[in-house]
DNA sequence: CGTCACCTACCGATCTACAGGTAGGTGGGT
DNA sequence: ACCCACCTACCTGTAGATCGGTAGGTGACG
């Protein structure tokens, strides 16, 4: 059973890291912080994760496989499971804290998300596209194909999350989010 | 003259922060490579900005000043000139990102940037509601009131952002804006 | 006219504080 | 006996900030 201890370890590891660039970002992080809230030392931490930029992949690379696991599907999204993600989000905080701060310093140069992040949102836009393609057709109902309407899905997701981590009072993040798509829907929408 | 000089150095330190900010984001910023760029040392750049959160704060409020001269109104923006300030954005990668990046990191706990954009989504989704209020009246096409669709409008702008900072060839972001503001108006469009 | 007081605009040296990473252990479990 | 999971000790680099200058200018006054 050292296997598992090791296993169990490294997610111990893991969840600290999320917490902690949660609050202080990629750059602001510090081993050292991450390793005390798992009980060891920065050291003992280097010897699950060899260097910072391990620990940040290995951060990413969960990310990944939960994305690709839960809410998604073989072939995309499904537009109300799209609704139910982002109320799912709004009761986590942390983690949606924790990939926008990394979005954000992802944008600067030779960042080591950036890769990550491009590639993903390629990734996200395609399957929101073949979302909107199986809901609605070639043609939405105000006009828009499938291909131009997925960034702007995307988008309004990103963006309602910076506006409601800053102020969560101000912003009713899954109330806008389904307001946008009853708009995609257009007027003549359904319930 | 020589007060005529201070005040250049100063801006010509704004815009060398500017840069460095968007290169490297706040804290991965330093003073030594921003006093590098305007040929001083880190000590001499400390002469004009006394702590690097000092720099900071007068990069917003630069910014502050810039947001409330131009491409705003009294009353607050119009919607076309949303367009054209979106067009102008893409333009200017090098602010985008620098304010990108801040925006990002002001997430994070403590971050000498969040109250100041805390307030100012305030503002601009209120000063945004007005504009929506002023094209539609209390309900747009879609049947949302304008205090609903400021939350939206923003979260567009800035989630086009990131998408196109990071892919700027994969999208179109003035467009993309445009695709939006066409579905604001409902199928029922006009040009 | 000179010089004394004082200001602005810097620079060099240095301090303190971490941060990431390496080397070489030690101890318990199998 | 071995090796996995750590730890202690340490090195190196760097960042922000302070201290104490210096060079040049300005103005007031005898």
């Amino acid at each position: 059973m050292v296997r598992a201890r090791s296993e169990e370890r490294r997610a111990d590891i893991l969840r600290a890291a999320l917490e902690v660039i949660a609050e202080r970002g990629y750059r602001g992080a510090t081993l050292g912080s991450v390793a005390e809230r798992v009980g060891l030392t920065q050291q003992g931490l280097l010897h699950y994760y060899p260097t910072k930029e391990a620990l940040l992949v290995a951060v990413l690379e969960e990310r990944d496989r939960w994305d690709t696991s839960g809410g998604r599907d073989r072939e995309g999204w499904r537009l109300d499971l799209m609704e139910s993600l982002v109320e799912y989000n709004a009761m986590r905080p942390g983690i949606v804290q924790t990939f926008s701060a990394l979005l954000g310093e992802s944008v600067t140069d030779g960042h080591p998300a950036r890769e990550f992040f491009t590639e993903r949102y390629t990734q996200v836009r395609a399957s929101m596209a073949d979302t909107l393609r199986q809901e609605f057709g070639d043609r939405l109902p105000g006009g828009l194909t499938p291909e131009r309407a997925a960034p702007l899905v995307t988008a309004v997701m990103d963006g309602l999350q910076y506006q409601w981590l800053l102020d969560p009072s101000a912003v009713d993040m899954p109330g806008a989010f389904r307001d946008f798509v009853r708009l995609l829907y257009g007027s003549d929408a359904p319930a």
